[in-house]
DNA sequence: TTGAAAGCGCTACCAT
DNA sequence: ATGGTAGCGCTTTCAA
């Protein structure tokens, strides 16, 4: 690995100009076939690789594009002596996990998007949203930005805005200047409930959440509250699960047969059980519903019906809003929604054996 | 979003020289400190980001390392009609997510440690070995290249290797002329081996993988040879399987206490559950190790005693192994291993208040 | 401490 | 079809 051979090498090397070589190497341009056949040895001899800076340099484009995603950080468990453990998940780690999985379709989705449309890309995980070295550095080398979450402070990224497109992903507080993307959650409640109650008669919906709701779990509450939901707000804390199996039982006598719909699969596994203790039995009593399709929702006694909302397509539309907003950057801010999919299983009263419904 | 500013804008604007806001910028040299006032008012008015090309074509590198890695197909499930479906998890996908969550190991650990030397990443899953372009036009944007896998033809290696320093990750056939690291995985299974038998009082080690070794499995048993193991071979299908329970109890009756070290947790567990049907009880009869530490290995019976390979440490150690050599091109090519951990749970026989063991 | 200017490797335009 | 060449935005001498 001496200096790295240039175009001016190749040229020498080929005995044809500079100028040649770049029509030969871009196919742009006619090139004789002799010439051609000359450049391509030398470029093989020399190994040469086009240099990506001096190409950007003079086209004004990267051809990158970024990615930035807020760091999730995660409890490793304690190592106890050289290369022995005694194991124990905790809960954090699996939070992490769910995290780190979604970060990941998120990463492949706008990869393999990125890649149709010939653009590579980075990535950073930003761990402090003051980190602003990172993201302006990371601003510096690409075409467009895809920001997910709440990784970089608003000020910083109008900052970054009049340099590149930026589109958000997931952002809690996204703001109107700049291309939105997001999942359908809010449908995906609607459409969940829409299902409970025409195809298995549920006559009351809960929505159930954790004790502050997040703003995707707001925007679902807003939806189901019209279809006559009511909420169920659970703590973390495993002391007050009594008062929650007694609202459970409440509920039951009240209304009939009972909708849960838990904004996360991770509760509506501890809404299984917590229902079980109050003597109802899912899904005759109580109707229960996941959200995320997570591994634990597929894997609980009765599989646990949810939506999912393919972070796949998240990051892949994310990247086509960024190549819609780089041909037109006039154009208005846009949001766009990925479809979210309902998933059906026992835990809603489907049949493992019957057919798929239809919204 | 108008042309970007330049340096020369920031330079005409503040009423200093180009050079001057360079330094600033740079924080090289000195700069008086109204100079400094200067420029720095108008970088913010302007919105000044410095063009990371024209950075990279003058400091010829380009403060990027790539990772190139061998993408995983995962079959979706067949979506039924407009947003539900009727879900059921496959063997296929299964086997994807493990990959993913492998690879987006890898992923984090590089990101990380190359943030730690200033570095962002760059990412390829590359679908086909031949698609050379993809891996070519990386490697002309980045200072190194991690190769995870065999993603990546061997003639075009050694053609890229002239340009940039290239580290391989877990390639099977890894030439030493490059860098090359991987986990210790066979130190894991001699480690698990001689828990076993120290701990446990195993008898009689047998390997149990599947009907073609992989490169790591071979390794793996070679060294379980030196330590007495056999070697049992268990087909993915299922019709096989009432010879492998024949097998077992064969053993069993002939040596005694029984360890099977599996080569990874999937086929753990299910040789867990052949084990169950052989009549032997676990960890009594025989004990049983998986590889690679999954959650189905945590989540199965008795939980499956494991080594895990943190691919975060591979991932960090194949960056930090290609600074050494950006730092050292000259040096010959080296060989790291990450270190891993026998994670002792209760299929080898621990119980799960017993305290760790140390190797 | 500052500024002028020479490139870095490449593309694209203009002659030929 | 081919070659000469003017920059692209920046860093880094070298003088002042």
């Amino acid at each position: 690995m001496n200096r790295p051979a240039t175009i001016a090498d190749v040229a020498r090397l080929a005995g044809w100009s500079i100028a040649t070589v770049s029509r030969h190497v871009n196919g742009a341009g006619k090139v004789s076939p002799e010439a051609a056949a000359a450049i391509q040895r030398s470029i093989e001899e020399l190994g040469y690789v086009p240099s990506a800076s001096a190409r950007g340099l003079v086209s004004q484009q990267t051809g990158m594009i970024g990615l930035v995603l807020p760091a999730v950080r995660d409890e490793s468990p304690v190592v106890e002596s050289n290369n022995l453990v005694e194991y124990d998940a905790q809960t954090a780690t699996q939070i992490a996990e769910v995290c780190h999985s979604y970060q990941n379709d998120i990463i492949r989705g706008a990869e393999s998007a990125a890649w149709e449309i010939g653009h590579a890309i980075t990535i950073a995980a930003v761990r402090d949203p003051e980190a602003n070295s990172r993201v302006r550095d990371m601003a510096s080398r690409v075409d467009g930005l895809v920001v997910v979450g709440d990784a970089v402070e608003a000020n910083l990224l109008t900052h970054l805005a009049r340099r590149v497109p930026v589109v958000l992903v997931d952002s809690t507080r996204h703001e109107s200047i700049h291309d939105y993307v997001d999942s359908a959650d809010a449908v995906g409640a609607g459409l969940l409930a829409q299902h409970l109650v025409e195809e298995h008669g549920v006559t009351q919906l809960v929505f159930v959440a954790g004790t502050s709701l997040t703003a995707v779990e707001r925007r679902c509450f807003t939806v189901l509250e019209r279809l006559g939901a009511t909420l169920l707000q659970v703590s973390d804390a495993t002391a007050s699960e009594p008062e929650v199996v007694a609202a459970l039982v409440q509920r039951r006598e009240d209304t009939g047969r009972l909708g849960l719909v838990c904004s996360s699969d991770e509760l509506g596994v501890r809404v299984l059980r917590l229902a079980e203790q109050a003597g109802l039995s899912v899904p005759d009593d109580a109707a229960i519903t996941g959200f995320d399709d997570c591994r634990i929702g597929r894997a609980a006694k009765p599989r646990l019906t949810s939506v999912r909302q393919a972070p796949l397509d998240l990051g892949a539309l994310a990247v086509e809003a960024l190549q819609r907003r780089l041909s037109n950057p006039q154009s208005e801010p846009q949001h766009y929604e990925v479809p979210i999919t309902v998933v059906v299983r026992e835990s809603c009263g489907a049949h493992s054996t019957s057919p798929p419904v239809s919204a």
